[in-house]
DNA sequence: TAAATTCCTTATCTTTTGTTAACGTTTTGA
DNA sequence: TCAAAACGTTAACAAAAGATAAGGAATTTA
């Protein structure tokens, strides 16, 4: 993967992204901004494999990742991200301990990087630690309500509810990602997803 | 839900518990302390309700609960946690909107509380605000990581593997619940449970 | 302690999903 | 640009899961 410096529009669109959870001040963002440097990943590119430990957290500018695990040979796709996500093997870059998992580039995408180092020079950094900690907790408890949410589902729904549900609320995951990805996503083979859209064309309930 | 203010054994498991995630000096745990009450479930006693916004944030000191959600008029168990655990309806305590599910006792369970109120005044507390986002960031990071394994396990593993792993890997909630309710955690019906340990005895492999 | 309820298993039948393979279409990449 | 690979659908069959009901054991509770 090769990194570069990155402009200054990606980092004022990181700037704005990064609201949702914490506001950074000039002082702050420019400490901040020093550590972020920017990747291109060709389309099938991988961000992440299975043995590696993620070095890097990614905020993706343009472009969309699958995360996948092998499994008796075959690649089965549990998540997406889009523009404007965060994105990593998590558990590999929070507990340095090998990923199980790839992510892989799903079209030509752009990436704002911040290095697994960098970021806890800026914990331990004076002027940016309460913040940065505040934007760790902020974010992690952002994704562990989507984590939540998504566990529910497969608890409560049936594939054809979870399939409903996806054309209703994430039209952009219909539209931008191969259905082949989206039934491993729903917990289904693909076979499985094609009959259950069939059914629905049917009997649009 | 009775809250009285916690015995000095009690604090000092929760304590014990908390140096998981961050330690506090005597000043900081003074501080900390003052905001901990304590309050006792009877087995079948509700700590959250649906529709209802969680207010604490729960340590189980002893005993056991279970989170459930309640679909077409049934009760589906999505999740237990035990002894020296966290409990909350988590989404709801973080966004204060409405929970959509239950937690109950699964036995009479003892627990520490915070209250959203009493946690918002640590986080902007000046001696305990850095320490406290920490806090945050360290839990929250944990439980996700605890998400992103169970998810995966949805995609990845057939109901028959993810018994087997129960069993291997987590005794202990074979032992203290219900077959029907792991028959909802492993996303199967108790039928289907009883049918794959059947299964299992014949052809233990 | 007796009655009621809950729990687990089993059986039967239906529905859904998985597996494998085939076929035409689209996309990819050399 | 042209051959190869990937993709979505369909079919046929096997395997698994859901729904419902029944029966006995265990637990609860009045």
């Amino acid at each position: 993967m090769i990194k570069s410096p990155p402009d200054p529009a990606a980092l004022l669109v990181f700037r704005k992204a990064l609201e949702k959870f914490v506001t950074f001040n000039e002082e702050e963002w420019m400490l901040f901004a020093q550590h972020v440097s920017t990747s291109f990943l060709k389309k099938k590119e991988h961000f992440a494999r299975e043995g590696e430990i993620a070095s890097y957290i990614g905020f993706i500018l343009t472009g969309s990742v699958r995360y996948y695990h092998i499994k008796d040979g075959e690649e089965i796709t549990g998540y997406f991200s889009f523009d404007g996500e965060l994105v990593s093997s998590y558990k590999s870059f929070l507990t340095r301990q090998p990923g199980t998992g790839y992510i892989q580039a799903l079209e030509p995408t752009t990436l704002l990087l911040i290095s697994f180092d960098d970021l806890q020079d800026m914990l331990n950094h004076p002027l940016l630690a309460y913040k940065m900690e505040r934007f760790g907790r902020l974010t992690a408890e952002y994704y562990l309500c989507c984590y939540e949410e998504r566990i529910s589902s497969f608890i409560t729904q049936t594939p054809e509810e979870r399939y409903q549900d996806l054309v209703s609320k994430e039209r952009e995951i219909l539209q931008r990602v191969p259905q082949h990805y989206i039934a491993n996503f729903l917990g289904i083979t693909p076979v499985s997803l094609s009959r259950i859209r069939k059914r629905l064309l049917f009997q649009p309930s």
